[in-house]
DNA sequence: CTCGTACGTCTAGCAATGCTAGGCTCGGGT
DNA sequence: ACCCGAGCCTAGCATTGCTAGACGTACGAG
C-alpha cells in the first residue's frame, strides 16, 4: 500500500507543480505564451504527462482560476475585517478587489477572462467561486439599502469593479485615473 | 486613370465583402471560427488576398471593432434622444449599451474583448471610438452630479454596463435578472 | 494590333498550436 | 527470477496564422 501511497503524493505534487509552472508562465508572458510544449519542457516532462492531469489547457485554465479564487475570496475578507464602518468597508473590498486583478492579472484572465470551463451561476459551481462571491455578498448586505437584494447588489458591485479592472488592464481606460473611479464608484454604490 | 478608379472600387468592394464575411462568421460561430482559411473560402479568394487587405487577423478584427464602434454610437444618440428627462435618458443608454452588447456580441468582442491592435483613451485613438465614447458623454454630463467630473462619471457609467454586458453574456452572471441589476445601477449611478 | 511588363492571384509550404496513438522501459508482485 | 502492467516518451496528426514564389492575365506603349 505504501508504494501507491507514494505515487500518488509525487502525482499531486507534480499536478502543484505543473499549476504553478503555468501560472508563473502566465504572469511573465501571458496566457498565449502557456503552450503545451513550453509548460511541459519547464515541469521537465513530455506533453502527454500534463494530459494525464488535465483534460486539455482549458481545464488547466481552470484549475488556476479555482486557486485564484480561493486566494481572492482570502483577499476580500482580510481588506473587509480591517476596515471599520459599512462605507469604509465597501471601499476596502473595492480596493481589495482591483488590486488583486492588478497583481495577478493572467490569474484573473483565467477566472473571468478566459474560458476554463467552469459553471458560473449555477448550482454545480466549484466551490471556491461560490465562496469568492460570499465573501463580497456578506460584507455588502449592510450598505445595499432596505428594498435591495443584497445578492443582485452584490452582482452589480461585482460587475462594475469587474469592467474598472478589466478596462483598465486592457488599456481601455486611463490608468492614471483608476484610484478616483474607484472612489466615485464606492460614492455612489455605497449608499448609507 | 479610369481604369485605376474602377479597381480602386473593385478592391474596396471586396474590402467590405471581407468586414462582413468576417463580422456574419463571427456572429454564428464565434471568433474562433474566423479562420483565415474559411474567411477566404467564404469569399472566394485564396487566403494570401486578406492579406493584401489587412495586415492580419488582429487589424480585420479592429477594422470590425471600428464598424460596431461607428453603429454604438449611433444606437447610444437614438436612444437619448428619445428619452426625456436627465434620469430616463441615463436608463435609456445603460439599455441600448447592453442591447448593443447582446445583440452584436461578436462586435462588442471585437471592441472590448479582443485585441485588434485598437489605441484607446490616447492621442491616436480611432475616430470612431472617441466618438461612441462622446455620445456616452454627452448624455451623462448633466446626472454626473455637481463637484463630479463628467468625464470621469462617463468612465466609471461605461465600465458599469461592460461589466454587467460581458459577466452575463459569459454565463458568469445569471440572465434572467440583467434588469433588475440594470435598473439597480442606474438608480445609484444617475443622482439627479 | 502586338508585345513586354507589372500587377494581382493562387499553389504550396513554414513554424507553431492542441492533442493523441503506439511502443518502450522500468519497477513491482507473484 | 520472471512476467506483466503502469507510466512515460517519441512521433505524428490536423489546424492555425502567415509568407514566398510562380503563374497568368490584362493593361499601356509602340
Amino acid at each position: 500500500m505504501s508504494v501507491q501511497e507514494r505515487k500518488e503524493r509525487e502525482r499531486a505534487t507534480r499536478q502543484r507543480l505543473i499549476l504553478a509552472t503555468a501560472r508563473e508562465l502566465a504572469e511573465q508572458h501571458g496566457w498565449d505564451a502557456v503552450t503545451t510544449r513550453r509548460l511541459a519542457e519547464r515541469i521537465e516532462y513530455s506533453q502527454p504527462v500534463l494530459y494525464s492531469h488535465f483534460r486539455g489547457k482549458r481545464e488547466i485554465v481552470g484549475a488556476v482560476a479555482l486557486e485564484g479564487a480561493a486566494e481572492l475570496a482570502i483577499a476580500l475578507r482580510a481588506a473587509a475585517s480591517a476596515a471599520d464602518g459599512p462605507r469604509a468597508r465597501v471601499a476596502a473590498l473595492a480596493r481589495a478587489y482591483l488590486d488583486f486583478a492588478q497583481r495577478n492579472p493572467a490569474v484573473y484572465d483565467a477566472m473571468f477572462q478566459l474560458d476554463g470551463g467552469l459553471a458560473f451561476a449555477q448550482p454545480d459551481t466549484p466551490e471556491p467561486l461560490k465562496d469568492a462571491f460570499a465573501a463580497l455578498l456578506e460584507n455588502l448586505g449592510e450598505v445595499a439599502g432596505a428594498d435591495v437584494d443584497p445578492g443582485l447588489f452584490t452582482e452589480v458591485f461585482w460587475a462594475a469593479v469587474h469592467g474598472l479592472a478589466t478596462l483598465t488592464r486592457t488599456g481601455r481606460l486611463p490608468p492614471e485615473d483608476a484610484e478616483r473611479r474607484t472612489e466615485l464608484l464606492v460614492n455612489r454604490l455605497a449608499t448609507l
